[in-house]
DNA sequence: GCTTGCCAGACTTTCGAATGCAGGTGGTTT
DNA sequence: AAACCACCTGCATTCGAAAGTCTGGCAAGC
């Protein structure tokens, strides 16, 4: 047996690593990526490296080409919309086929996940900042679990990739947009309980797109 | 300057050889993918192929799990279904925006995927099956025309994926729907031509879950 | 003064070989 | 005979170094 717990292969956990840190905003966007400097960093091989780059490439979030390396990928206003618009499309379309086929099951995962997240948002609330990785894993969290009885695991995979894009842009702005958020987390778990599509797909437009508008006026973005 | 013309590095060209021959069934579904074979195979290093199979794992045509390398991801009807329903979501609003968006060039692109597609189209009725990739691409390259004009290339991004995922079921099920599907793109090219959008959605959806169930009744897939 | 061609350095791409894991085989013990 | 353990083989994984490509600067020619 191994003695590494997880079983993960190195590349597998230097891939996460990477990831979160573009995610998060340690890993600026435009940023060259140099090969030699990463090894450096993540103490791994070039060949590595070059898998989880090229992984990244093709999720969005790392930009290769031809010959000349890999680099972060830029932001600009116009991807900003796009994600949050393919966004609204996965997860509005998601959410309506939870609430058909959502069982009990659902539910409970449901307020267990609000549950984690509205502790967390009353913490961010407060004006400790310090979390605010792990606050936005909560939203993750809820929102994938709003989700979660959709029936497909493609479109909870791609919505996935979608959200984290959408993530980064959060993020960068490091925009806390706590208390109407908050207040539509909570609406939106009330609309999933009661089962009302068409207040959840409201809900969920309007929470979107105000994160979009609140992102836009803490950081605009230049287009390109 | 280089030879090679193309100015393309081995790990593109190779990418996309293994990629098309998954889709068109050269690699079939389940085969494990031994680098060292491959290697033989494709005229590479084991690192080249390495950062093509996790790419394409990411795509989900790959499938690879923890220290026990790679295979070709399996299928079954669920996956199709939500492959195919995926499809439907991502084109149906694209082909929405584009009818509303669409230009003078972009009808000009469509006229010229649709004649180019209907000539393929009709080759095929006579029973000449040996082109059946080129037929694919055709029509790859129409429904691609038709929601060009959508206004994201994230969206577009997106659909091309799930699109490819969904022309493997076809090219495993090698089913020429021919007279029908004819039929139905031309009516697709006329709806977009009177940007008709209730007609397009209909058409599409028609379109997309007739060749599903043609995909399945030609050959039966059992679940996992 | 401006363009063009060439050189050096830095970096990316590609490779083949060393390392290490997983699953099977055969041998030993109860 | 069945269960268990230690080895062995066939791979996947990881690495460091060789080969190839681009960038920017400098010198020569127009």
């Amino acid at each position: 047996m191994s003695i590494d717990p997880s079983n993960e292969t190195v590349a597998e956990s230097t891939y996460k690593r990477i990831r979160a840190d573009i995610i998060f905003g340690r890993l600026l966007p435009g940023r060259k990526l140099k090969l030699d400097k990463l090894k450096d960093d993540y103490a791994t091989s070039v060949s590595t490296l070059r898998e989880i780059l090229n992984r990244l490439h093709s999720e969005g979030l790392v930009a290769a080409e031809g010959q000349r390396g890999f680099e972060v990928a830029g932001i600009s206003e116009a991807d900003l919309r796009e994600t949050a618009e393919l966004r609204l499309l996965l997860e509005t379309h998601a959410l309506t086929q939870s609430f058909e086929n959502g069982d009990v099951e659902w539910e409970a995962r449901l307020v267990s996940a609000h549950y984690k997240l509205a502790r967390m948002e009353q913490v961010m609330a407060s004006g400790d900042t310090s979390q605010a990785e792990d606050w936005k894993r909560y939203d993750w969290e809820f929102h994938q679990a709003l989700i979660s009885a959709c029936g497909s695991k493609l479109l909870m995979n791609t919505h996935a990739a979608v959200f984290d894009k959408y993530l980064r842009y959060q993020m960068v702005a490091l925009s806390y947009r706590g208390d109407v958020a908050a207040e539509e987390h909570q609406q939106l778990l009330d609309a999933a309980m009661r089962r009302d599509q068409e207040t959840g797909r409201k809900l969920l437009a309007r929470h979107i797109q105000g994160g979009v508008e609140h992102a836009l006026a803490r950081r605009p973005l230049t287009d390109g």
